[in-house]
DNA sequence: GCTCGGATACTCGGTTTCGAGTATCCGAGG
DNA sequence: CCTCGGATACTCGAAACCGAGTATCCGAGC
């Protein structure tokens, strides 16, 4: 069941719902796409788009239906859905829903080396941030207000619902972290303050965890380079 | 301000992050990143990092310190980070930690296509991730747990906790949405199992777009493709 | 009837990513 | 003393990604 999908990019599950209504040229999913709004959830660029097509027919998922050429526009081939591809879309999609993924973010990655930053510095980035997540709130429920308005149905748009309410729980945190900096209720803090203070004197890094306990004091043994015993 | 920056990949950043600490080898770099979990937050791969190590050094950020040859071991060489790498440093996390980015989610880009699967099936799959759900948060508090013991400090175990945090939200997303679905709450939920049910019985999808209102009624007016005058 | 801008429809090749594969070393156990 | 498995330390080529660039078409306005 977990056989590693031969075409990973989820842009060519998006090619496969698009061609699983009918069939269409590479273009027209493109703008299909992009008028649906779901450029904001599947990256789409034209250099990919091309090559997710192309891999598609190879592995049997879509095919070439026809070249049509209007008027004397460049020819453009239009492709439809193969059995095969509708039972990959199919089973693919259930996976996406049912089965979480490791997802790295770019915030994610940011916490994991904050300490890399002194605390009151760190402090201030994410209000910052916590900042522009309000406006970013801000556009996602002016753009739901338009969508009920021309009565698009939620089922639609719930993509959007779902990064309202991943975004709304960063800002809780994000919000709650900075305080806790701020604060020092953060485990941690004293000693993050200190490390940062002592390299701001020029002590270098090296120095500092070759002996922590004698900078820093005895809550900072934890730090100490894994001795032989363990 | 909005420079892209030359090296992207954010395992950079961790290796930036390593040699800011102390001078070392890339083989090190990885075990000292997966020593402390990072790999959690940040994707690391052999091919990935080398080639990192390489842009880095072609961009200055870091440089070539010693060749070293222990035993009869292959050479390892020992990087150390320059005056430009740790501005560098300092400026991309300060941006990751400030900047909320468009990160590209499996499950935003499996709910964007969510119609095109049937309601109960959509339902039934977003209650089994949340089973998945609870158990990834069982054990990410079971490694706090464990921190916690070791009394390592909650500052270098942070991106755990957004982890917990973003995926009870997801949790608590991904259940009321199930259950929006069952109880037919969300916006479309008819219509949506509607065509289903035509396309089990054979009814081609172009055929209800090409008149949505006959085969659906009046509220699928909606779906109806842009007609002249917009 | 000409021009200009925006939409249409892709192409191309440099960069990045990836991860299985290779080769060596060391220590434990027989 | 020998061997075998796991850790060490990377290599390499195939695949994927990307987005600026190209070329054409059409309609509005002068």
């Amino acid at each position: 069941m977990a056989t590693r999908r031969r075409v990973s990019n989820p842009l060519a599950l998006a090619v496969l719902g698009c061609l699983a209504e009918r069939p269409m040229h590479p273009y027209e999913i493109s703008t299909t796409l992009r008028s649906r709004g779901k450029e904001q959830s599947i990256k789409l660029n034209y250099g990919s788009l091309y090559s997710v097509v192309e891999s598609l027919v190879k592995h049997g998922l879509i095919r070439a239906q026809a070249t049509v050429r209007e008027g004397r526009r460049p020819e453009r081939t239009v492709y439809e859905i193969t059995e095969a591809g509708t039972a990959e879309f199919e089973e693919w999609l259930a996976e996406l829903l049912s089965t979480p993924v490791r997802d790295f973010t770019s915030l994610e990655a940011g916490l994991s080396l904050m300490p890399g930053l002194p605390p009151d510095e760190v402090a201030r980035l994410l209000e910052d941030r916590a900042v522009k997540l309000r406006i970013e709130l801000g556009a996602i429920e002016a753009g739901e207000a338009v969508s009920a308005e021309i009565g698009l149905p939620e089922l639609l748009t719930i993509e959007g619902r779902y990064r309202h309410a991943i975004l709304t729980a960063e800002l809780d945190f994000v919000l709650d972290l900075a305080k806790r900096i701020r604060t020092a209720k953060l485990g941690g803090t004293k000693l993050w303050r200190r490390i940062h203070e002592l390299r701001a004197e020029g002590v270098p890094f090296e120095e500092i965890t070759a002996d922590p306990v004698g900078y820093l004091g005895e809550e900072a043994r934890v730090l100490a380079p894994p001795s032989a015993g363990q």
